[in-house]
Order: structure tokens, then C-alpha cells, then sequence
DNA sequence: TTCGCATATGACGATTTCTTCATGTTAGGC
DNA sequence: GCCTAACATGAAGAAATCGTCATATGCGAA
């Protein structure tokens, strides 16, 4: 299977297109933590979790590993802190573009165009 | 409408998670390109690049102004670029973890577990 | 004004993703 | 061994997404 480039990136942002899975990771890039830690920290069915997080260990960015009773889930691939990261600071420039854009819009006094 | 941080940061990487999206804006990381000239460089029918480029719209990425009888799109959030470098990042990261877990299961050599 | 090119929109079936429920597996306490 | 807790897996219906087709709009040329 000879993946193209920016399909399997389109995979990757896909892999991190749902809150749950967004949840965990931003998690994880703060420390390990085990299946039921998270389960306390996000509101979400044991077995969604488990759900979430075969997909992301699939895409290879989480890894598990058993001690005791309990698993471990931590991130295999450290730089997706960077993508957490760079995600943040795009979503505060679009808010506050849509701000600005509000604040224009809204009062009495208009621009040109 | 109050949107969680984590869920509009799920939606954002939601918006990256297609390969025409993804050719897309790294096309327009490079420099701005009509319509027509995207159409070039991907391999897409005229009314699918207008839904994808009508999403990327929706969530505030690109921006578009027209220049006679053509359309011009452009990023409007620079920090993209961000994003796809590390995504980029993280894709070599996994596949290179691929690669040595494929060198390791392959010869006749064993490990011990 | 009429034509044609460039782009956008709406609608519809096909596929994929999501959540929930039921069930399976592993490990430790008794 | 038996029970319970901690996770994982499989299946199935509901919802979202994708690609395509038909159609609509904006603009410049003739």
C-alpha cells in the first residue's frame, strides 16, 4: 500500500478530529496516565474510551503497556505536543479574527467597503 | 453556542483531516492561487474543489477576494503552515518507528518477549 | 444582449464514523 | 478455583461526510 504524502497527513489530522481523542492526548502530553485515570478526567463510557484509544494507538501515536491491573497509555511520538500546541495558536487567531470581525460589524460606524 | 477549547480544537484538525484539504492548503502555504490554478495541481473535479475550499471558508482558514472573472484564495491564518510542518514531523516519526518495528519482527534474529 | 468560462451551491446515494450495548479477557484478592 | 475490577472487542443503528450531478451566479468578450 503505497500511501501519498498528504493523504496519510490527511489521516493523522483525521486521527485527531474528535474531542474524546483531542482529550486524551492533551492529557497524555502532560504526563502517562492509566485507562481509568482518564476515565475520571473525561466524561465519556469506559468502552468509548477504549474505542478512542485503539484508535489512536492504530495511528501509532499512543503507546500502551500493562502494570498490574491497570494500563498505561503515554505518547509514542512526542512532537504531538507541537501539533496541540500550533493547534491552540491557530484557533485563538481565528476567534479573534471573528472578534475583530464582530466589533467591526456591530456599531454604528462603518468602514469602506 | 459555547463551545469547549478541546472541541473546536477537534473540529480545526477535523477540517484538516481530507487529502484535498491537505494539498489545498499547502499549495496556498507556498503562495496564493486562483481557483483555476488549483484545480492544476490537484486532481479534483471543479464542484468538489469548491465544497472543500467552502469548508476551509467556513472554518476561517483561507480567505478568498476576486481578481476579475477569476478567484483568488488565500491563507488567512499563517500559523497553518505551522501545523503542516508538524504534521509532516509526526508522520516521518511514526513511519520511521515503522520502519525499525518492520526491521525488528522481519529477520531471523529474535528478541527476548 | 448573448455566449462561454470560472466558480459556487444544492441535492442525493454511498461510505464512514460515532455511540451504545453486550460480551470477552486478564489480573489480583479471597 | 471463584469473584470482581480494569480494559478490550464486536456488532448495529444513527448521524456525519464524501463525491457526483445538475443547476445557478458573476464576469468579460463579441
Amino acid at each position: 500500500m503505497v500511501t501519498p504524502l498528504y493523504q496519510a497527513k490527511a489521516e493523522l489530522f483525521r486521527t485527531l478530529g474528535h474531542p474524546a481523542r483531542i482529550r486524551i492526548l492533551e492529557l497524555l502530553a502532560e504526563r502517562n496516565h492509566a485507562v481509568h485515570e482518564l476515565l475520571d478526567a473525561i466524561e465519556i463510557e469506559p468502552s468509548n474510551l477504549s474505542q478512542q484509544l485503539a484508535v489512536l494507538r492504530r495511528a501509532g501515536l499512543v503507546s500502551q503497556h500493562r502494570d498490574g491491573a491497570t494500563v498505561v497509555y503515554s505518547l509514542s511520538v512526542p512532537d504531538v505536543r507541537d501539533l496541540l500546541v500550533a493547534g491552540r495558536g491557530i484557533l485563538l487567531a481565528i476567534l479573534s479574527d471573528q472578534d475583530s470581525l464582530r466589533a467591526e460589524l456591530r456599531p454604528a460606524r462603518r468602514r469602506s467597503r
